[in-house]
DNA sequence: AATTAAACGAGACGGTACGTCTCGTCTTATT
DNA sequence: AATAAGACGAGACGTACCGTCTCGTTTAATT
C-alpha cells in the first residue's frame, strides 16, 4: 500500500514534452547529439524536470521506446502467406532503419543507445522481437518454441544488427540466404 | 612520385603512445567515457598531434582494433577436436567479455564505438569474424562457403551481441543451443 | 475597519521555526549563502509559509536583528567609570565580530546583509548605535547632543566598518587613537 | 626565475574584454545581479577563460578597481583653497554614488563586492583612501601624520558608507558638520 | 455541528546560474 | 614541419535555488 503524500502531482504533459522532444532530436541528430539540455530547451521544461524523473538520457529513450514511438509500426509483420519471404522483407525493413535523412541512422542511435543504458538494452529486445516475429517464425520452424525459438529469433535479429553495426551491404538475397540458414531451406 | 619534404617526420613514439593510451582507457572506463584530452594527457602527447592523424576517438580505437590490441588472442578458437563445443566455449568468452571490472563492459563499449564510427564497425566484425572462425565454422557446416557461410557467421555472433546489449543472460547450454541452430543438429 | 475573515491565524511557531532557522544558517555559513529553500528545510516549513510574509531573505534577517537576535548584548557597553577605554572596548567587541569559526565573519554578512536590504540597512544602524552607545558618547563629549552627535557616532562605527571591510588588523591602541580623533584627547 | 613554457600566452584581449563587460554589468545592475555567465555572453568569451584567471566575480572586480575603471576620477579632491568644504563636497560625491540609474547603486555594490571579497575590499579601501585625499586632509588637520591621520581618514569615509548603508538621508550640511567633527571647527 | 477559507507541509514546475569538463581550433617555443 | 603544452570560444554536464503554483490536511471564525 503506497503512502500517500499531499503536494503537487507529476505533470503528464511535462512528461509528453519530454518524450516528445527525446524523440524527436533523437530522430534529427541521432543518440550521440542527444543531450539532456537539447531536450529540455525543445520541450520547453527545466531540466530539472527531466533530472527528477530519468536519471540519464539513455533512460528518457528506454521510455520512448516502451511506450513505441520509436518504431512505430516496424513491429508488425507482413503476411503474404509466405513466412520465409514475410520474415525477409520485415527484417529488411529494420535493416534499412539503419539509413535516416541527417545523423547516423536511428539503428545505430538504437544500438548505441542499449550500449550505454541496461534499461534501453532490455527495452529494445523485448520490442523488437515482440510477439509477431516470435509467432510467425515459430510456424515457420514447425511450431518450435522456448529456448530453442529464441535461439532462432535473436540470431535473426543479432546478425542483421552486426551488419548494420558494420555498414556492409544487405541485399534482399543475402537477406532469405539468411532465413533459410536458420529457419531451415525451403522445403519442396 | 613522391614529393620531398623537409622536417620531421610523423612520430611513431607518439603514435604508439596515443594508442597505448587510448587502449588503457578504454577498457579502464568505457568508451563512452573515452575522451581526446583524456587520451592526450595520459599519452604525454599534444592533443594537436591527435587531431593530426585521427578525426575522432572512433577512428584511434578503430586502429587499435586493427593491431589486435582490444580483442588480444580472442580471436582464436579452442581445438579439442569437436567444432560444436569449440564453437560455443569461443562464443561464451566473446559474451562474457561484456563484463569487465568498471564501466560498462567492453563488449558494450565495442558496439558503442562501432555504433559512432563507420571505421571501428568495419573493423570490428572483420576482426571479430576472423580467419579462424570461418574455417573451423565452415568445417562444422561440412564445407559450406559464400554468402551461406557469411550468413551463418554473422548470425552466430549477432545473436551473441544482441544478448549482451539485452543484458541477457547466456549460459552454456543456451550457446550450444545456438550453435545448433545454426550449424545443424550434432551428428551421431 | 478590518474585514472579518475565517480560518487559521498565522503560526507563531512557524515564525519562530523560520527565523531561528535563519539565524543559525547566517551564523553558520554567512549572509550568500543563506537561501529561502535552506531556511524552509531546516526550519521545517513550506517555502511558502516564508514568502508569505517575507519578500526576501533580506527582510527575514532584518527581523532577526529586529528582535535582537544576531548582536545578541553586543549592544550594551561596559561600565569602567572611564568613557573613553569603555568605547574602545565595545568598539573592539564589535570589530572582531567580523571573525567567526567558519564563514565570512559575522560583520560582514552583517554589512552584505545590509547593502542588499534596505530594511536590513536602517535596522542594522539602529541597533548597533542605540541608546547605550549615544548616551556614553555623549557624556563623553561633554553632554553635545543632536547632529553633532550623529556624526561623531557614524565616524566611530563607520570607522570600524572600513576597517573590518579592508581587512586591516585594528589593535586596541588604534581603537584608543580613534576614540581620541573624534571625542577629543583625554583631558587631564 | 620563471620556468619557461611553451605553448600560447594569456590573450590581453579576453582579459579586456571580461574587465569592461563586468564594470558595465556592474554599472548596470549591481554587484548581486552580478553573474559569471553574464560577464562571459557580454564579452564574448568562454566561463573557462573567466575561471581559468579569477577564481570568483569578487576578485574580477577587484582587478577592475585597482585600474581605476570603477571610481574614475572620483578619487581626487577639488581644490577651492579652503580644505573643509573641499573635503566635504568630495564625501558628498562619494555618498551620491550610491544612487545609480537602476540596480542598487554603485556605493551599495562596492561595500557588497567588498563585504564578499576580501581582496576587493582591501583595494576599494586603498582606492577611496588614496594620495589626494591624505594629503589634504593632513594640511587641514595641521600637518599630523601616521596613524592619527589613518583614522581620521577611517571615520571620514566610514561615516558616509555606514550612513548610505542605512539609507539616511546626507545633506551638505551633516557632511560639513562631519568634517568639523573629525578635522576640528573652523578657525577664524 | 456544519460550513468555509486561509494557513500550513510538501514539493513539482520553468528557469537561471553555478563551477567543471570536453570539444576542436589556434598559438607558442622547442626540437 | 612536427611536437608538447595549453589558451581559447563554445556549450553540455548535473546541482542548487529562485519564486510560483498546486496538492491534501489542519485550524478557526461564521453560520
Amino acid at each position: 500500500m503506497a503512502l500517500p503524500r499531499s503536494g503537487p502531482v507529476r505533470s503528464e504533459a511535462a512528461r509528453l514534452a519530454i518524450l516528445d522532444a527525446a524523440v524527436a532530436l533523437f530522430a534529427e541528430r541521432g543518440y550521440d547529439h542527444l543531450t539532456m539540455e537539447g531536450i529540455a530547451r525543445r520541450a520547453g521544461v527545466g531540466k530539472q524536470t527531466i533530472y527528477r524523473w530519468w536519471p540519464s538520457k539513455g533512460d528518457v529513450i528506454a521510455e520512448a521506446i516502451l511506450e513505441g514511438r520509436l518504431l512505430g509500426n516496424r513491429r508488425e509483420l507482413p503476411d503474404t502467406g509466405d513466412a520465409r519471404t514475410d520474415l525477409a522483407a520485415w527484417l529488411t525493413d529494420l535493416f534499412t532503419l539503419r539509413a535516416s535523412p541527417e545523423g547516423e541512422g536511428l539503428l545505430h542511435s538504437l544500438v548505441a543507445a542499449a550500449a550505454g543504458s541496461a534499461e534501453t538494452g532490455r527495452r529494445l529486445r523485448a520490442e523488437i522481437l515482440a510477439a509477431p516475429l516470435n509467432e510467425r517464425l515459430s510456424q515457420a520452424m514447425g511450431g518450435v518454441t522456448g529456448p530453442r525459438l529464441d535461439a532462432a529469433a535473436d540470431a535473426l535479429v543479432g546478425a542483421v544488427i552486426l551488419r548494420a553495426l558494420s555498414r556492409e551491404e544487405f541485399g534482399g538475397d543475402d537477406m532469405l540466404l539468411l532465413v533459410d540458414a536458420i529457419v531451415g531451406p525451403p522445403r519442396h
